[in-house]
This record gives structure tokens, sequence and C-alpha cells, in this order.
DNA sequence: AATGAATGAGAATTCATTCAT
DNA sequence: TATGAATGAATTCTCATTCAT
């Protein structure tokens, strides 16, 4: 008799997470071709072949990586964006984003790495897909509040943000990613930003 | 025979760099990994057996790619840290950085990603000696002003530059960058930099 | 129970019988080594651990496909010679072995392929055992008909057979089989035979 | 200076020639996927690497022998047909398909395991354009020497042609290739062929 | 009896590096 | 100085076979 259990579902979800995260820490850490299956598998406590009776290839685990988490990033964007005072919303954003890197670090270290080498895989287009999303959004935002130049100002607020965690992922430690944070936080304050407005 | 061993060292040093401008641009493309020496070689114009005449091995390409940007980089900071005003040194700065990135696109690319993934090339460690620099010049440059908190508006600024330059790289022709630095100077001109100190 | 362990029987045959045949048509068009397990399971409709529950291993798959159609090989020839009259029973032999032929052309297909690549499984020797069989009967009984040099004949029509039923094989329904058949069983009439006879 | 000799290029040519006569007798006893990369270079007295040079893959290893050889084979049916005398046509074209077998018996090993097993190698056509030639070549003398039924002929001809092929490849030296021949010879000399004629 | 997860050896292919010329 | 033939180790991927359930 097949082995029926619903416990063999949670083994092989547990297994195909396991590679996953070996895979993403490994690509992070020394690039998508600076690591390799034997290194994941080895990494992941598996044999090589298991990993490939997991995944067709090297290129469909970072595929996979790359799909699990733009569904965990959509949830965040919507959590901000419901809440409804313009202004609280803006706090939201920033203290949001900071939350979901601190907690998916290594992620954002390989997305990065991949958006700025875009031909390490031939034929993956993440930028057009990504990035565009959260501008637009923090327009938006800045428009309902009417501040003048939202498009600029948006654009320069998320240049802020994703500057600061380039900085933190570069130095780690070192960097005093709360105290900048704060920073930041109060130079898009309800104070601050009326000041922008048309009055 | 000087005129002849002269224009020799003339066509060496085309040669070395013809290999590391190819070297760099697969690098920031692919990744370090990513691309072969046949494909550099190959980019360059010249065999395989050459480029290793020129170089003792992939790494070591790297190496140089490095060190040749590092000269190049002290010089910018030079030049806008002998500016006496300190306002316009702010200015200076910004204007100097993006130019250096839009001249050295490629290279940021790949500086970026190697900052990102530490251990793409095991033993190399760029992180403490770049970039803690530019912070302490531009904090100096805030506490001379008289500006409150001048370390967290300096890492501000800065994660504000790179942020911009990241999103440039991401979006090349898609990303304004003309207008988002205009509005960036303003940010920091003299008369907002003034609010910023203790009166 | 005896009822429930025949039909046990019934249905642990038919599976093996799937399984031969899947084997035998993937050996057939892909070569021994160019088909897989999972192939060969697969298209029988079963799991690969229960192909190996049937059978120790791939090589003995091939045995168990040669040693079944040897069984059934040697049925045919054994009709063919019970019939008395040497001329007809000339006539026979091509009729018999092209039915055989056609009815088994998966069969054949793979069997030649492996006549002709004696090496794809080590230690495999059909050669002598198979194919020796034909001639000397083909001899003997041209022979019994008084046929000047029937060994030689023998051969010839053998070989004629074998050739026509070589080039369906290649080229399938452009070939005209039929056509050339009836060719071939005029050639071999009494009429003709009787012309090779000492008188 | 690069290596400009002449001797280079034959060097070349010897180690291409060389790693493609490997190829084509382990593809012939042991059937493509039967042979390694490893195994074909260690035949040929070089590195894996090496043949990498040479050949993309190993399908494109046996690409070139398959073209290779199409050259070779065009060029036999030619001499054979310069001959003006049909009936010493003939002949011919049984005596030099025999030599050119026996000469490359290798070769038609490998080559009639590809026929029989169209899928061993993906998109690989030979069916239609081989084989055809010959039987129109063969139906065309036929017809000018007035024979009835010239393409059944001609069929047979050949199909018997290629059986004794087929039983020597199978057989070798236990086969009586020569004899078989001269009789076939024998049945196909002019005085047999005029009786097949309307007159 | 039946499944398919798991293994590890081995296959195809790539690539940094060396070397004869 | 310049070439690219040559090597061998490492890499991606496959596959026969085993095994827990």
């Amino acid at each position: 008799m097949p082995r029926t259990s619903e416990q063999l579902e949670k083994i092989k979800e547990q297994t195909r997470m396991k590679i996953l995260e070996s895979a993403l820490e490994l690509f992070a850490l020394k690039g998508f071709h600076g690591s390799s299956m034997q290194e994941i598998a080895k990494k992941a406590g598996v044999s090589k072949g298991l990993a490939y009776n997991y995944f067709n290839s090297k290129e469909e685990i970072l595929k996979e990586i790359l799909n699990d988490a733009k569904k965990a990033g959509g949830l965040i964007m919507t959590q901000v964006f419901e809440e409804e005072d313009n202004f609280k919303q803006v706090q939201l954003l920033i203290e949001a984003t900071f939350e979901h890197i601190a907690a998916g670090e290594t992620y954002w270290r390989m997305f990065s790495s991949l958006m700025l080498q875009p031909n390490v895989v031939e034929s993956f287009d993440f930028v057009d897909e990504f990035g565009t999303n959260l501008v637009e959004l923090t327009t938006k935002m800045f428009k309902r509040m009417g501040i003048k130049n939202a498009k600029t100002e948006a654009l320069l607020l998320d240049a802020s943000i994703d500057g600061i965690i380039l900085h933190y992922l570069f130095f780690k430690d070192k960097y005093p990613l709360q105290r900048v944070k704060k920073e930041l936080i109060k130079k898009y304050s309800k104070e601050e930003l009326l000041k922008k407005t048309d009055q």
C-alpha cells in the first residue's frame, strides 16, 4: 500500500522549504553561479538527487524562491494601504518595509543582486514586474495629501528607504538602522509633510 | 629603440584596459562566476592565453578592477572637499557623485553586487575599506555647518544618494534621474540646511 | 480463497506483461540505454518500485523479453516444418515469417538492433543461439528437394527475407511489403525451385 | 606568435578523425546512449575536455559521422552509374556495395541500428534522406533493361543485398559472405536478367 | 502488493588554467 | 608577445536501485 499519511505531505513540504531556504542563503551570499547544487543539497541535508526530485533545475529553484517571495511581498503592501489616515499610512509604510526587510534580509540581498545583474539568468524579467508598484502607490498617497510634486517626492522617499536598506545590507551590525529609520520617519511626519502641501 | 618601446608600453596598457573593461562589463551583467575567461578574452578581442599574460587569474582581474576604481574614486572626493564653502560643498558632493556614477555605471553595478554578496569571492573584504569614508566626510561637513544630529543626517543623505543610484541601476532609462537629483539638491540647499542648525 | 488467489495470479501476469510490453516498445524505439526505468514504469502504468518487484533489474527485463520471444519463435518454425510437402513448406516459411514479423514488429526492431550492437549489454550472447537454426532448417529443406548448392540457396533466401523485413522496419508504411512478399513467393514457387534441382 | 605551421591543421584534422573514429566504433558496438564521452575520449587518446573543443556535444559527433559518411556514400553510387552497359552496371552495383560495406562495416552497424531505433536521438531524420535513392536508381536501371515489374525487382534486389549485409554483420566471420555474394551476382547475370524482360 | 522519496554513482558539459609553439 | 590546443577538476543533471511505509 502506498504511504497515504498526511504526514508525508508535511515532510515533503518541509524538505522543499529546506532546499529553498538553503538555496536562498547561498544565492544571497555567493551568487547564483557561485552556489552549486552540491552545496545547496548538502546545506539542506539532502542528496543531490533528491533536490532534483523536487526541482527540475537550479534555475527552477531560483524561480520558486522569487515566486514564493512575491506572494509574501504582496500581503504587506495590502496591509499598509488599508490604513485610512494618509499620514499614518506613510509612517506605516516606512515601518512595515523595514520590518519586512529585517525579516527577509537574505532574500533582499539576493533579490537586489539579481536586479543589479540582469543577465545572471537569461530571460528573467523582474524589473518590470516589481518596484514600479511601490512608487505608484506612494505617489497616489502623496497626491491625496495634496503634496506638490508628488511623483518626485515619492521617488525620493522610496529611494531613501532602499538606500538605507542597501547600507544596512552592506554594513550589517555596524549600521545604526534604528536611528536612521527614526530620522526618516520624523522627516515624513504629518507636520513635515504638511509643509509640502500647497498650503 | 626608445620610441618603439614607448609605443609598446602604450599598446600593452591599451590591451590591459581592454581586458579589464570587458571583464567589468561581464561581471556587472552576469556576475563574477557567471562570466568565463573565454568570454572576457573574446569580448576584449584577445586570446585566452594573452589574458593570462596580463593577469594571473580571473580573481586578479577583479582585484585590479577594484584597485583602479579606488584610485579614481579618491580623486573625486578630494575635489569636492577642496571647496571651501560648506554649503556649496554639499551641492558639489551630490552633483559629483551622480556624475561619477553615470560615468561608471557598469562599475557600480558590479561593485554593489559584490558588496551585497560578500562571499562571491572568498577572502575579499571591501566593506570596511570603502563606504565608511564618505559617511565620515559628510558628517564632518555637517558638523562644521552646526547641524544637529550630524551623523544621522549624513547617513540619511548618503543613503538617499545610494538609493537613487540603485533605482537608476534597476530601472535605467525609465528612471527620471535628473528630476530626482534636482529635488535632492533642493532638499539640501543652504536654506533648508540652515533650518537644521541649532538656530 | 482459491478463487481470489487465482484472480490474483491473473492480475500479476497482466502487470508483468504490461511492464514487458512497455519496456519492449521503448527499447525498440530508443534503445536499451536510451530508455529509463522511470519511463518504462510510467508507460506500464505502475510505480518504479513495483516494476522492481517483478524484475530485479533493467537487464533482467530485457532478458525476459528475449526469453518470452524465443518461446514464441520456436512454435512458428515447428508449424512450418510440420508441412509434409517440401514445396508448400517453402511457401509456408515465407508467409509465416512475414506474418510473424508483422505481428511482432517492435520486437524485431529491438532484436535486430541488439544483434547489430553486440555490446549494448555486456555478456549477452544472442548471436549463436539464434539465427543459425533457421538457415539449417532451410538448408535441409532444399536438400530434400534436390536443389544444388542448397546451403548457399538457403542463405540467400533467408537473407532476402530478412532484407525485406529490414526495409519494412526502416520505411514502414512507405514500403510495399505485400507486393515484395508476393514476388518473393513467386521466385520460390515449385516451378522455379525445380529449375534449381539437378534435373 | 601563434602557431602558423600547416602541421597544426594536420594534427587538428587527425585528432578530429581520431575522435570520430572512436565514437563510431563505440556507437556501433554499444549504441549511442551506451557509449560515454569519457570512453570516446579515452579511446581516442584525448581528454574529455578536448573532445568538447572539437565537438559541442555527443550528438554533434554523431551528426558529423553521418555527414562525413554521406559524402563518401555519394561517390560510390556515382561510380557505379557511370558504367554504360546496363548489365555490367548491375554486377558493379552488387560488387561495389559489398566492398563498400566491408570497408565501412562499423559504420553500417551503427547506421542500421539508428535506422531501426528512430528515437534514439530526437529529431534526426535519416530515413527519408537515405535509402530511397538507391531503390530509385536500381529501378531506372531495370527499366532501361526492359525488365517487367522493374520497381518490385529493384526492391527485391536491394533487400537481398541489405539482408546479406545484415547477416554478415550479425554473424561476422561465420558468414560465408563471398559465396553468397557470388550466388547473388549469378542470379543477376545478363543471362538471368534477360529472362525477366518482355522477351 | 504498491508507492515514490531517497541515494549515489556516473553521465554530459563547462571552465580556469597551462603549455608547446 | 600571442595563440588556442590540451587538461582535469568541478558542475549540472540523470538514472538504476533501495527502502520506509
